[in-house]
RNA sequence: CGGCGCGUGGUGGAAUUGGUAGACACAUUGGACUUAAAAUCCAACGACCAUUGGUCAUGCGGGUUCGACUCCCGCCGCGCCGACCA
C-alpha cells in the first residue's frame, strides 16, 4: 500500500503556485473583486496555533471564492512596532529593528508552510519608513483637519511599560499588555478627535449586517450615547455655577443634593481651605479606579457646606458634597441626586440620612403612599409633588422640564458620549515618530512635508529606563522650520494601533512612494469583504480602524469608503489540556505521555495531573507548535484539523487524536484517487448512456454533496463542511465499479471531491488533482457545480406519527398526491397496531417529511 | 449588577430554522488480516426493558402546538464581556 509523501508534495506545489505567481493580483474591472483578510501579526518570531487557525480560516475563504470567479486580493504583512521588541533589546541588546526583521523573515518562512494563497508581492512591514511615512503625512493631514491637537491631561501611565496608555488599552484598572496597576499623571499629549465621529460611528454600526452582533454591542457601549440635559446650578456665594449633567431631568423635584467628583475643580477650591476635605480627596484618589473594588467600595461623600439653589424653585438649597461615585472623565463630572430613582443615590442618602422623596409613581401604586425601601424605582409612571411636571408620564416630564431650564436660558438638552479622545502619543522607541518639532517661539510646528519621513535614529541604547529617543545625543535637536532658530523634536512616538488602523488600505496598493495610496486602486479593492480575526480587538483595533477611514475620508484621501470591513467574522481561540507534576510545576504536552486515561511523564512515568484545557499559553506551558505539527503531518492536516469537529467562532480543542484523525483521512483520500476501486475513464470522457442502479445513486450523492458544501463554506460552516467530505467518500468507497458506468460515475465524484477538498487541503488537492490525470492546476479550476435535477432524490423517507410519536418510516415516491400518502401511513400494520382500532381524527401531511396521525 | 452566548451520547459536535434527535468524527468494544505490533478493513456503540417491539431521553419546571433541541414564561448552571456612565 503506498502511502502519501506529505513532505516533498507540499513543498512541490507550493513551488509550482509561486512559480506561476497563482495568488498575484492586479485590478480588474471585468470580474468582481473579494478582498479577504486576516488580521496581520505581530512578528514575535514564531507563529503559533491561534495563527495557523485565523489563516486556515482566511485561505479557505480566499481560494473558494478564487474559484468562483472571484479577483481575489490576500495579503499579509507585519504589525511591527511594539513593545516586545524593546524588551528584547533590553534583554539581549540587540537592536529592535534587527530583532524584528529577523523575526519576520522566521515567521515569513513558517507562514509560507501552510501553503497559503497569499499575494506575497504585497507584503508590508509597519517599522518601514517606507510606510510610516505616509501616516506621517495623515498625521499632518489630521493636524490641518483640526482632527489631532496637543492637549495637557491627566493619563493612564503603564509604570512596567514607562508608557501611557489610551482608554481603550486600560482593563480593570490594569495595562492591557502589563497587567500593571495604572497610574494616573499629567502630561502633554497628542489626541486624535474620534469624539467627532462619535455619533457617526454609532449609527453605522446598524449598517455592519455581516458583523458579529456581540461587537456590534461592545462597540456601542463603549461609545456609550446618553441623551439628557446639561444644567447649571447657582451656588451659595463666592462660588461660580456649577454644571451637572442628568438624563433624568423628570425627576428634579426629587433632588436632594448635589455632589462633584473629588477631582471637581470646585472640590479643589474648597479644600484649600478645608484639610479635612482635602484628605477626603486623597483618601479618594488612593483607593482609585482599580480592580472590583470599585463594586464593593462604599459610597462616601463629603459634605462641602457650600449649596445649590435648586433652577425651579426658588429659596430651595440643595447641600453640595463630593462624593466618591461621581467620575471626573464622565459629564461634567457633577451630578444632582435624586436618591427615589437612581440606587447610587439612594444608598448615599440613606447612608447620610438625606430626604427620599419619590416623584415617580408606577402604574397601579397610590401616590400617597407610594415609597421606596432600599431599591430605588427606575421604571416608568406618573409624575408627582413636582410642580408643573406633575400628571405628565417620565418621557414628557423629561421634554417639560428640558424644554424650562431651556427658556430660563439655563441649560440645554444634549447628548453625551462615554468616548473620549484617543491618546496616541508614546514614550517609547519603536514607533512611528510623531513628525511635529517644538520651537520656543514658533510652538508647535508641523515637519515640513517634503522633509518626511521623520526616521528613527539607529544608534540607541536601552541600558536605562525612560525613552530612548529622548536622551539621544543629537537625534531631537533641529532647526525651526519656520523661524530657523533652535527647537526640538518631537520624542514621542505613535501608539502602534496607529499603523493596525489604515494597513488594509495600502495593501491595496503597497508599493506606492508618492502617497499612500492611490484611490482608485483603494476603490477598487475596499472595503475588506472578510476581516477575520480574534474578539479582543472588538472595541480596540476595530473602532480605531473605523475612525481613520472616515478621518482619511474627511481629509480627501479615499473615494467615499464608508466603513472598512464589511463582513466581519470572530474565531474562536486554540485551547489544550494543562498538565502539572507532582509539584504543581506546568508541564509542555510533549513531555506528558497519555496511556490508558492516565498521564504520567514521558520520562520516569511520574503521575501527571490533568487540569483544565484552556487558551494555549505559554504561562501554562499547554502549548503545541505549528512548526512541528506541519513537519510532521504537513500543513494539509493542519489545516483539516482546524476546520474539523468545532464551528470557527468557538473554541477549538487541541488534540493528538484530533490531528491523527486529520491525518489518516488524508491518507485515505490518496488511496482512494490512487488506488481506485475501478478503472477511472480519461478526463473529459462524456456520460455513459447506461448507468447501473448503484451509478445512479452515487451520483445523486456527489451532487447533492457539491450543493451542499458551498452552502455550508458560504456560512462559515468548515466543521460542517469537512463532514460532507467524509460524507462523499463513505459514498464513494461503496462505489465497486462492478456495474455499467460506474468507473464513470467514480470519476466524477473523485473529481468534485478533490475540486471541493482543495480550499482546505490545497496540496493535496494538486496532488489528486494530477494523480486524476489532469495537467492544469487545481488551483485554476473552478468550483464544481451542482445539478439541481441530478441532486433531486426520487422517493423520499417519510416519518408516519400517531399523536406526534414515531411508529413507521415509509419510502414514498417524492411529491406524492396528500392523500395517497395518507392511505399508504394509514394501511402500514405498526401504524394500524398503534391506532388500536380508533378512526383517524385528523392526519397532517407534511410533503416528503412527515405524517401525523391524531386518533 | 448588567449585556451577550451556551447547556444535546463517554467526547467534539449535527439536526434542512417547528417535522424521523444524535449527521460527521473521536474514544471504546468485538472481529478480520498479521509470527507480532502498527496501519487498514468489517461490525456494535444514548439509557432501560424486550421475542417481533416498546418505554424514557436534548440542564430543571410549566405553557403553546397534531408535532418542541428549536417558540413563550419561570428557575438552575457554565462561559465571555462590560461594569459607580448620572
Amino acid at each position: 500500500m503506498s502511502r502519501y509523501n506529505v513532505r516533498e508534495t507540499e513543498a512541490k506545489w507550493q513551488a509550482a503556485w509561486t512559480e506561476r505567481d497563482c495568488f498575484k493580483v492586479a485590478e480588474d474591472p471585468s470580474r468582481p473583486k473579494y478582498y479577504v483578510l486576516e488580521m496581520f501579526p505581530y512578528p514575535s518570531g514564531r507563529i503559533h496555533m491561534g495563527h495557523v487557525r485565523n489563516y486556515t480560516i482566511g485561505d479557505v475563504i480566499a481560494r473558494y471564492k478564487r474559484a468562483k470567479g472571484y479577483n481575489v486580493l490576500h495579503p499579509m504583512g507585519w504589525d511591527a512596532f511594539g513593545l516586545p521588541a524593546e524588551n528584547a533589546a533590553l534583554e539581549r541588546g540587540v537592536h529592535p529593528g534587527k530583532w524584528t526583521y529577523e523575526n519576520i523573515a522566521a515567521m515569513r518562512g513558517q507562514l509560507q508552510t501552510m501553503g497559503l494563497a497569499i499575494d506575497w508581492s504585497r507584503e508590508i512591514a509597519t517599522c518601514r519608513p517606507e510606510y510610516y511615512r505616509h501616516e506621517q503625512k495623515m498625521f499632518l493631514d489630521f493636524l490641518k483637519a483640526g482632527l489631532a491637537y496637543r492637549k495637557e491631561s491627566w493619563v493612564n501611565w503603564d509604570p512596567v511599560d514607562n508608557t501611557v496608555l489610551a482608554n481603550e488599552q486600560v482593563v480593570d484598572g490594569r495595562g492591557w499588555r502589563t497587567g500593571a496597576l495604572v497610574e494616573k499623571r499629567k502630561l502633554s499629549q497628542w489626541f486624535l478627535k474620534i469624539t467627532d465621529f462619535a455619533d457617526e460611528l454609532l449609527s453605522a454600526l446598524a449598517g455592519l449586517e455581516r458583523w458579529p452582533e456581540k461587537v456590534r454591542i461592545m462597540q456601542e457601549n463603549w461609545i456609550g450615547k446618553s441623551t439628557g440635559l446639561r444644567f447649571k446650578f447657582k451656588l451659595s456665594a463666592g462660588h461660580e455655577d456649577l454644571e451637572v449633567f442628568t438624563t433624568r431631568p423628570d425627576t428634579l423635584f426629587g433632588a436632594s443634593f448635589v455632589a462633584v467628583s473629588p477631582n471637581h475643580p470646585l472640590a479643589a477650591k474648597v479644600a484649600e481651605t478645608n484639610p479635612a476635605l482635602a484628605e477626603f480627596i486623597a483618601e479618594c484618589n488612593r483607593s482609585g479606579t482599580s480592580e472590583s473594588a470599585i463594586e464593593t467600595q462604599e459610597k462616601k461623600g463629603f459634605d462641602t457646606g457650600v449649596t445649590a439653589e435648586h433652577p425651579f424653585v426658588p429659596g430651595w438649597n440643595l447641600p453640595v458634597h463630593v462624593a466618591n461615585f461621581v467620575l471626573m472623565e464622565y459629564g461634567t463630572g457633577a451630578i444632582f441626586g435624586c436618591p427615589a430613582h437612581d440606587q447610587r443615590d439612594l444608598d448615599f442618602a440613606r447612608k447620610y440620612g438625606l430626604p427620599v422623596k419619590p416623584v415617580v409613581v408606577p402604574e397601579g401604586q397610590d401616590p400617597a403612599s407610594f415609597d421606596v425601601g432600599t431599591e430605588a424605582y427606575t421604571g416608568p409612571g406618573t409624575i408627582r409633588n413636582s410642580q408643573f411636571l406633575d400628571g405628565l408620564d417620565v418621557e414628557a416630564a423629561k421634554q417639560a422640564a428640558g424644554e424650562r431650564i431651556e427658556r430660563m436660558g439655563r441649560g440645554e438638552r444634549t447628548t453625551i458620549f462615554r468616548l473620549r479622545d484617543w491618546g496616541v502619543s508614546r514614550q517609547r522607541y519603536w514607533g512611528c515618530p510623531i513628525p511635529v518639532i517644538h520651537c520656543e517661539s514658533c510652538g508647535i510646528v508641523p515637519v515640513p512635508e517634503d522633509q518626511l519621513p521623520v526616521t528613527l535614529p539607529e544608534d540607541v541604547t536601552f541600558d536605562q529606563p525612560g525613552n530612548p529617543l529622548a536622551r539621544h545625543p543629537t537625534w531631537k535637536h533641529v532647526d525651526c522650520p519656520s523661524c530657523g532658530g533652535k527647537a526640538q523634536r518631537e520624542t514621542d512616538t505613535f501608539d502602534t494601533f496607529i499603523e493596525s488602523s489604515w494597513y488594509f488600505l495600502r495593501f491595496a496598493d503597497p508599493r506606492n512612494e508618492g502617497a499612500a495610496f492611490d484611490p482608485a486602486k483603494a476603490g477598487y479593492w475596499l472595503p475588506v469583504d472578510q476581516y477575520i480575526g480574534g474578539i479582543e480587538h472588538a472595541v480596540l483595533h476595530l473602532l480605531y480602524a473605523r475612525f481613520w477611514t472616515r478621518a482619511l475620508e474627511r481629509c480627501g484621501y479615499t473615494t467615499g469608503l464608508k466603513e472598512p470591513f464589511d463582513g466581519l467574522f470572530t474565531q474562536g481561540m486554540v485551547t489544550h489540556a494543562t498538565f502539572q507534576d507532582a509539584q504543581g510545576k506546568w508541564l509542555f504536552p510533549t513531555d506528558v505521555e497519555i496511556t490508558g486515561g492516565k498521564a504520567v511523564m514521558r520520562e520516569g512515568g511520574a503521575p501527571v495531573t490533568v487540569g483544565p484545557t484552556v487558551k494555549m499559553s505559554k504561562s501554562k506551558k499547554n502549548v503545541v507548535d505549528p512548526a512541528h505539527i506541519i513537519d510532521t503531518y504537513g500543513a494539509d492536516a493542519a489545516r483539516l484539523f482546524m476546520l474539523s469537529d468545532s464551528p470557527p467562532d468557538r473554541d477549538l480543542e487541541w488534540t493528538e487524536a484530533g490531528i491523527d484523525g486529520a491525518w489518516r483521512y488524508i491518507n485515505r483520500l490518496w488511496r482512494m484517487v490512487t488506488e481506485p476501486a475501478a478503472p477511472l475513464p480519461p478526463p473529459g470522457t462524456p456520460v455513459p448512456g447506461e448507468l447501473s442502479q448503484a451509478a445512479q445513486d452515487a451520483r445523486r450523492t456527489v451532487h447533492k454533496a457539491v450543493a451542499a458544501m458551498g452552502e455550508d463554506l458560504e456560512r462559515f460552516r468548515f466543521n460542517k463542511a469537512v463532514a460532507r467530505l467524509r460524507e462523499l467518500s463513505n459514498a464513494l468507497e461503496k462505489v465497486d465499479g462492478k456495474g455499467a458506468g460506474e468507473g464513470w460515475v467514480l470519476r466524477e465524484g473523485l473529481e468534485a471531491l478533490v475540486r471541493m477538498l482543495a480550499p482546505m487541503m490545497p496540496h493535496l488537492g494538486e496532488e489528486l488533482w494530477a494523480a486524476l490525470g489532469h495537467t492544469t492546476l487545481l488551483v485554476d479550476t473552478p468550483w464544481p457545480e451542482a445539478d439541481a435535477a441530478l441532486a433531486t432524490e426520487d422517493s423520499a423517507t417519510v416519518a408516519v406519527q400517531v399523536n406526534g410519536k414515531l411508529r413507521a418510516t415509509l419510502h414514498l415516491p417524492r411529491d406524492m398526491a396528500q392523500d395517497e400518502a395518507q392511505a399508504a401511513a394509514l394501511a402500514d400494520p405498526n401504524v394500524q397496531r398503534a391506532m388500536d382500532g380508533k378512526p383517524p381524527r385528523k392526519v397532517i401531511v407534511v410533503p416528503n417529511r412527515v405524517i401525523n396521525v391524531v386518533v
